[in-house]
RNA sequence: GGGCGAAUAGCUCAGCCGGGAGAGCACUUCCCUUACAAGGAAGGGGUCACAGGUUCGAGCCCUGUUUCGCCCA
């Protein structure tokens, strides 16, 4: 095998070849229930940045685990069309040549996008084969498929149906620059630097004012009233009356309102129910007209009079000037306040009235909140629920169409000779009310979201009574990160309840969002997304250190920044078990095959205490790793296997069995080697789903039993010697204490030196190890002495004290008697200190009586392991 | 305005069920010892944001405060 770990020659070569072999595919077992995932569909808009890569990571992660469990896995990939924001960027693109859409015509700029399409869909999907995605290729689904336009036709007109679907004229948000309505989710509010203008409007009579407060003066000309609160005494006498409109002189009423923010400018506001939400409602309650005063591109309307055909902050300012020059601009605030942007193409937003397509969302969200609060779907981390309740608690009716072009186009005809609304599944050639064919469709398109919410469930052929549906539906974990909760997973909640009368999925697994340097979450919509394309990193450093370090770099539901340093960390990490791998290959003698691993090693079989010991410890690591897997915390789990692999393995066990393998006894050297491939076999499992290529390939040179390790046993919890663990613990202790003394006192690391062991009870352990002991703390085999106890101390030697052992390194030359004795204070000052802390502890008759059992069994082990060494201690000074 | 998260070593972050404060990077010293210098050995470094409280015991639980970030209205 190669010397060193080169993730570039083995990436994508292992990749084909799990393809080619079908391991992405489950093997269906109808005794078994499987374990499904739907990856949530990434837009088309543009290529893959790292915050896929943490998507990837995870759920194939969760997927390789369950494959390896034997459960039949399906992971269902597919992309999404994203209506709004791929038109979005094909617009900006065109615009580049100086053209708009309505240059090209609808067929002709479709064509575009589907071009945009194509070519990122590939992208895209080159981009998930470097990430190592096991997903099941063939079951690919793109929002646009034949399959899912039906599937969204046929929720369309369900709903429809079913009066959960009507069209009508509301207040909605208004993206200028993209030219439709978008839902409330689809703003995003920031803060801006604006004015807050002070109007005066005088009494029909004249006799009286009041002044209202505005931070949008062009909506004036839309006002129909003014509103103050009902218990605001200020404005006790003007309620009832009329109210000249400056400028534009409409009389218009004072209304009284409890949603009047009393403590709001001046307390009284102007009401334009076409403009505002808040007067939206108040027109409602107190049957205002509503006026519409601007155009679908936000110029001002007839209605506007003379500022009609300008545009709107033109409007403003001229709004402004003329109501300055009628001496009613009372003054001039700077005002900050929260402005809705479009969440594709940050343009100012506009409220305004419109004829538009809604879902009443209150209605399907009772059931979706039930499923969660009866525990049908658990949502991970727990804190999330709550706003989950929250969100689908004040939920607003959804409204779904879009003047857009690219996207599902709605399923409704109307006739141009008797007006009436055809919803059909299918397109309709004639009107089924008087038989004409003058039919024209509804131009609008459907938000990408109605089409995405129906993703766990259309993706296996719904509304068919496919095998797919019955066998793999519903899925098991819904893994995406927190930021869509609202836009995709309660969605599919409320439609995969709704449509299939089953929850889409068990659980919500929410991750973090990942962040550049400056701490911005990553998107497609920044201009500079491609610096984040995974693929840059990956070429780097490769993908098993990429997806490490996002797996273990944070926790769930916690963003994280992506830190280089990290990444180079935990690919230093991949060439660690590649040399540990050499290692072990390289010492298996003339039969490797012999070695293979089979079933759970069990510890009493085992001779070597060291072999018991790191066994003892992988069978913990197994429980541990697989117990917090269950748990989701992928993180904990991934970091134990590295601080095992890298800690315990490399660098004590490995070292420990150098002597045996090295040694005379044949029957030793062969344990060794086969707890050597046991464990690190074992470990390499446990290890795939985080890092998959390096672990196969690994486990591909390593002797083995069975074809590929993406399809091998997930490792069994195995028996655990305390003992031994116990035995090990007090050796590396010795041995610590031995390397520690060296280098205190600058013995050159190549010189082999003498030592006498005192070792108690545990003398015939260390015997046993005498050999290791030797070559791991550099002690001159002929010259280390080991007994029960030490009859005559030498002169002049340096002595350590562990709980176990008493050691005598005798360096003449370069101990000075001083110098030790102060040495062995400070250590006795220490020792002191936690004797002191266990005994104040022990002395607590509340700790005694109130703690748990072991705990304190455990307190007083230390007392009792204190005591020992702090009299062998004092002994040692007392000689000098 | 309501809610959530974060605050732990110089930096980036873990810390499970409350039971002797951890990792990686950086830093100091030594070592190219036949798996590994992408490495090994030995070290230094923390008032766990602050103030109270609960508890035998708090980084962890409760209350309040400060700073930063996010979500909702």
């Amino acid at each position: 095998m190669p010397a060193t770990y080169d993730p570039q020659a083995i990436e994508q070569p292992l990749y084909r070849w799990w393809w080619q072999r079908g391991d992405f595919k489950p093997k269906i077992d109808e005794a078994k229930k499987p374990f499904v995932m739907s990856m949530p569909p990434p837009n088309v808009t543009g290529a893959l940045h790292l915050g896929h890569a943490i998507v990837a990571a995870v759920q194939d992660a969760l997927i390789r685990y369950h494959r390896m469990t034997g459960r039949p896995t399906l992971w269902v990939p597919g992309t999404d069309h994203a209506g709004i924001a791929t038109q979005a960027v094909v617009e900006r693109e065109l615009a580049k040549e100086g053209l708009t859409r309505h240059d090209l015509g609808r067929e002709k700029f479709l064509e575009r996008v589907w071009q945009w399409k194509e070519l990122y869909h590939q992208r895209i999907t080159e981009q998930h084969y470097s990430l190592g995605v096991s997903c099941d290729w063939d079951r690919e689904r793109f929002t646009m498929d034949s399959g899912l336009s039906q599937a969204v036709r046929e929720a369309f007109v369900r709903l429809y149906e079913q009066d959960l679907i009507y069209r009508g004229e509301y207040l909605i948000n208004w993206c200028p620059r993209c030219g439709t309505a978008i839902s409330d989710l689809e703003v995003e509010h920031h803060d801006a630097a604006g004015n807050l203008w002070y109007v005066r409007y005088w009494t029909e009579e004249g006799d009286a004012s009041l002044t209202v407060a505005t931070t949008r003066p062009e909506t004036i000309l839309g006002d129909t009233a003014v509103a103050v609160h009902p218990e605001d005494e200020r404005f006790a006498s003007l309620i009832g009356r009329r109210l000249r409109l400056p400028i534009v002189g409409r009389l218009i009423p004072v209304v009284a309102d409890e949603a009047v923010d009393r403590e709001f400018g001046t307390g009284a506001v102007k009401v334009t129910p076409a403009h505002d939400p808040v007067d939206y409602g108040i027109a409602q309650r107190h049957g205002l007209p509503i006026i519409n005063v601007m155009t679908d591109d936000m110029k001002m309307n007839d209605a506007a009079g003379v500022y009609a055909g300008q545009d709107r902050y033109e409007c403003r300012a001229n709004v402004v000037r003329d109501i300055e020059a009628q001496g009613d601009l009372i003054k001039i605030e700077p005002y900050q306040h929260a402005v809705g942007h479009c969440q594709r193409c940050a343009t100012v937003v506009e409220p305004r009235i419109s004829t538009q397509w809604f879902v009443r969302a209150g209605i399907l969200a009772q059931p979706a909140i039930e499923a969660v609060r009866e525990g049908r779907i658990r949502i991970v981390p727990e804190r999330f629920t709550a706003i989950y309740y929250n969100w689908m608690e004040n939920i607003h009716d959804w409204c779904i169409s879009r003047q857009l072009w690219w996207g599902h186009r709605i399923p409704v005809w109307y006739c141009g000779e008797c007006g009436e609304t055809i919803v059909s599944r299918t397109d309709p050639s004639a009107c089924p009310k008087c038989g004409s064919s003058h039919l024209t469709q509804d131009p609008d398109v459907l938000d990408t979201w109605f089409s995405s919410g129906l993703w766990p469930f259309s993706t296996l052929g719904w509304p068919e009574d496919t095998e797919d549906l019955r066998y793999f539906y519903p899925t098991s974990v819904l893994e995406t990160a927190y930021d869509i909760i609202f836009f995709w997973v309660a969605r599919m909640i409320m439609m995969g309840i709704h449509f299939t009368g089953q929850v889409p999925f068990d659980t919500v697994y929410l991750h973090g969002l990942v962040r550049n340097e400056q701490g911005d979450k990553i998107s497609k919509s920044m201009e500079d997304a491609w610096r984040y394309d995974p693929i840059f990193i990956i070429k780097e450093y490769g993908l098993d250190p990429l997806r490490y370090t996002l797996l273990t770099g944070s926790t769930p539901g916690n963003d994280m920044r992506l830190a280089e340093a990290r990444i180079e960390a935990n690919r230093n990490f991949c060439n660690k078990i590649w040399q540990a791998t050499r290692f072990v290959l390289g010492n298996l003698g003339d039969n490797p095959g012999q070695y293979a691993s089979s079933g759970v090693l069990d510890t009493s079989t085992l001779e070597d205490a060291t072999d018991r010991w790191i066994v003892s410890r992988y069978h913990g690591l197994v429980q541990d790793v697989t117990r917090l897997i269950d748990a989701y915390q992928l993180g904990e789990a991934g970091r134990q296997v590295y601080e095992f692999l890298w800690g315990d393995y490399c660098d004590w066990y490995i070292e420990m069995t150098k002597t045996r393998l090295r040694g005379e006894d044949a029957s030793s050297a062969q344990a060794a080697r086969r707890v050597l491939v046991y464990v690190l076999d074992g470990a390499l499992r446990l290890l795939h789903p985080y890092m998959p290529f390096v672990t196969e390939t690994l486990w591909q040179y390593l002797p083995h039993e069975g074809e590929a390790l993406i399809v091998a046993q997930w490792p069994q919890v195995g028996a655990q010697d305390a003992e031994a663990a116990e035995q090990v613990e007090g050796l590396r202790e010795l041995v610590r204490s031995i390397r520690n003394a060296r280098t205190e006192h600058d013995v050159d690391p190549a010189r082999r030196i003498a030592a006498i062991i005192a070792a108690g009870q545990r003398t015939a352990f260390l015997a046993a190890q005498s050999a290791v002991l030797a070559n791991l703390a550099r002690i001159a085999p002929e010259a280390l002495s080991i007994g029960t106890q030490v009859s005559t101390v030498p002169e002049r030697a340096l002595s350590l004290v562990t709980a176990d052992y008493e050691a005598f390194l005798p360096l003449e030359s370069l101990v000075d008697v001083e110098k030790e004795k102060e040495r062995l204070g400070r250590e006795l000052a220490n020792l002191d200190k936690e004797l002191q802390r266990v005994t104040t502890l022990l002395a607590n008759e509340r700790f005694t009586a109130k703690a748990p059992a072991d705990v304190v069994a455990r307190e007083r082990e230390k007392l009792t392991a204190y005591t020992e060494q702090r009299a062998r201690l004092q002994g040692r000074l007392a000689e000098i």
